[in-house]
DNA sequence: GTCTATACCCGGATAGAC
DNA sequence: GTCTATCCGGGTATAGAC
């Protein structure tokens, strides 16, 4: 099972729309975006195929809500990391202890928004320009991070690649059901920081001043 | 597009069962399985839709038979290192090498077999008994190379997903448009090596043995 | 092996009563 | 907001001529 034993909105005191957005998160993840027909969503939800257009106006826009919703939460988090105290390394840090904390314990299946082809169709227009706005403060993140003398002066290319390897791997892993480990917010972050900082050294002190600021 | 400039079999001359497989891979990979019609597939193969029966008996057996070609090739590929000269660790290098240089050369877009939700679909029974001997075969590595003290003494499962997520970034690497550098599967390889060695010095000997016998 | 024609089903979406 | 009933397009697969 995808997420089970999170706190989930499975129970009749939640509102049908977020019950919705739930169980297709699931199904998307199992059976692809394409293979979920609204049929299998409704009996997931408990009621019937067409009393989904009360909610949603058609199966796209159930992908898109999840879709937004997610990277509002990425973006929101970078920009709060980046307004916050601590150089680029502290930044980059704080935020993958967030975004890999966030992956864990989302009560949605987060697998179908970014591993399927779901941003490869064309009208999940919207879809990709959030995706490009997170991309985007990515990389000013680390063009920050080599100005300042922080990062090592590779190809952002590369560094993205890690961050994106490592973050995917966490939706994955959240979605087995291995037991959990607490430090895989800390392992996770410290594996690319290892690799980008200029002085590996500074990789404690990055960690306290993140641990810090992030609780 | 997913895998210009290599050599593939867009061309007459090849037979029209691979110009099948090889649209499929492609549309697969961007629509995902379920997203992509035989239509779709016959149209870009340049035959019409009932004449893929005299090659495939459904669409399903498409995917299978790109499945079974690409785990068995590698299954062979990590039988043949492990049948080499070498260590656990030389073996590994080796493999690693010969995966991601497979990755990348393959004429096949193999995305929607490993990122998709294919090998969850309850019909890919065989897709899954070759992965799961595929893993077999790693775990069997990953072991031999702790007892010989080669390794670090880490979870099984820990190596495995390093592994993992090295092998499918060099897959979805393959697919996007970026120019290739010759040196990607010794960053791949040394990358995983360097986390595992139980004496990292020796990165520089094993890279050097893979090199002489993978070539 | 490829074609045309077609059967048949399933999925998304709407209409309208309650 | 949820239901029943239904429309319609598109998808897989088969039949049978060439």
């Amino acid at each position: 099972m995808a997420s089970s034993g999170r706190r989930a909105p499975h129970a009749e005191e939640w509102p049908t729309r977020e019950r919705i957005l739930l169980q297709a998160s699931r199904l998307f993840a199992v059976r692809g975006f394409h293979g979920t027909s609204t049929r299998d969503i409704a009996l997931a939800v408990g009621i019937r195929q067409p009393s989904m257009y009360s909610h949603f106006a058609s199966k796209q826009e159930i992908a898109e809500e999840l879709l937004r919703r997610d990277l509002t939460l990425g973006c929101d988090a970078l920009e709060r990391v980046a307004a916050g105290p601590g150089g680029p390394a502290v930044e980059l840090y704080r935020y993958l202890l967030w975004e890999v904390r966030h992956d864990l314990d989302s009560p949605f299946d987060l697998r179908s928004l970014y591993f399927g082809e779901l941003l490869d169709q064309p009208e999940f227009g919207e879809g990709r320009r959030l995706l490009a706005r997170y991309d985007r403060l990515i990389v000013a993140l680390l063009t920050r991070g080599q100005a300042a003398g922080e990062f090592i002066d590779t190809e952002v290319w590369f560094a993205k690649r890690a961050i994106d390897a490592v973050i995917l791997e966490a939706i994955r892993s959240a979605a087995v059901g291995r037991p959990r480990r607490d430090d895989e917010p800390d392992l996770a972050a410290s594996f690319v920081l290892r690799s980008l900082l200029a002085r590996p050294s500074r990789l404690g002190a990055v960690r306290a001043a993140a641990h810090r600021l992030e609780g």
